[in-house]
DNA sequence: GTAATATACTAGGACGTCCGACTATCCAAT
DNA sequence: ATTGGATAGTCGGACGTCCTAGTATATTAC
């Protein structure tokens, strides 16, 4: 008769202890507190990247289209679009390359400035973001499995750890 | 005279804003904690990176070390370090590879299963993992920009996530 | 007006993650 | 005992991220 399975502890905890087991006590709470950021990170975009798969985007690409989505003209430059997104250019010009493959955007010269490239959301760019968000924002974003008190906490932190790296 | 360079404004806050201005309220905190997620993610990773760059590891890498570290014998099988470290185990291949290379750990099969791949630390390995671990301390962990009870909290509500997440 | 500097974008490469497919081995049910 | 299903690990590919380097164009300084 064997034992029912150990529930898994949580493996954070568990290394919290083994940190504050080393003499880490200074540092345990922060490297709970990093470590958590990256799973809860991948937690979070897997959600969201399954709800984007049947719509052939992802998570950095949709970012994209509602960039623009939002941008009066429907473009904005190459470089505006990283500075928004918080990205190195390359994966700028990764995303729309693949973006401009599947015709959701394409690439405009600049009217003044020969340097800059202006990306263009096309209608069915437009179309893609609208359905995609009304799917995100009730599959994932309105039920983000946290109560909304902790989210906005959630939300309150990180932009306290956002503004101390000069985010913003 | 120009006028002085406008701060840029939080990202975060504008796209919450832009959520609500479409009357996505619902989902507005929900979209703006799961982007504060992933850009969080980027900084703390960016952090802890450059800290273990001239150690010639990743996070990744050091993450299993320290696995191993913590261990009685000195070793555990693969499969071991994907669950507890929640990566594919694929991403295990991976980094193991990589530290088998450097001289850190090496592969060993498992007395009994034959299925099984042990790794185990090597003393390089087990040297580069305390002296990295100091300097984290040091540099990130114990000074991650956020006062202590700010830390506390975000190490609870991201508890709360990944437990919803079926984590633990 | 010309030279130095700054900005915009792209190319190529490294890395980590996941997924699907595949082999080897173990275990359990018949 | 054999067969069917679970488990362990690897391979190849897709994707996003960053970095370095390189080209083209603007802007600034002299």
């Amino acid at each position: 008769m064997p034992a029912p399975d150990q529930l898994p502890l949580d493996p954070i905890a568990e290394a919290r202890r083994q940190w504050a087991a080393h003499g880490w006590e200074a540092a345990a709470d922060g490297m709970a507190a990093v470590t958590s950021l990256m799973r809860a990170q991948q937690i979070a975009l897997a959600r969201v990247e399954s709800v984007l798969r049947p719509y052939g985007v992802t998570f950095a690409r949709y970012e994209v289209l509602m960039l623009l989505f939002f941008s009066r003209a429907g473009s904005l430059p190459m470089a505006k679009i990283g500075k928004r997104l918080q990205v190195h250019a390359t994966s700028v010009t990764n995303a729309v390359d693949r973006l401009e493959s599947a015709d959701l955007v394409r690439r405009t010269p600049h009217p003044t400035d020969r340097r800059t490239t202006l990306v263009e959301l096309l209608p069915r760019g437009r179309e893609l973001a609208a359905n995609a968000t009304k799917e995100l924002n009730d599959q994932v974003f309105a039920a983000p499995g946290l109560s909304p008190a902790h989210v906005t906490s959630l939300v309150e932190v990180l932009a306290q750890l956002r503004h101390e790296a000069g985010d913003f």
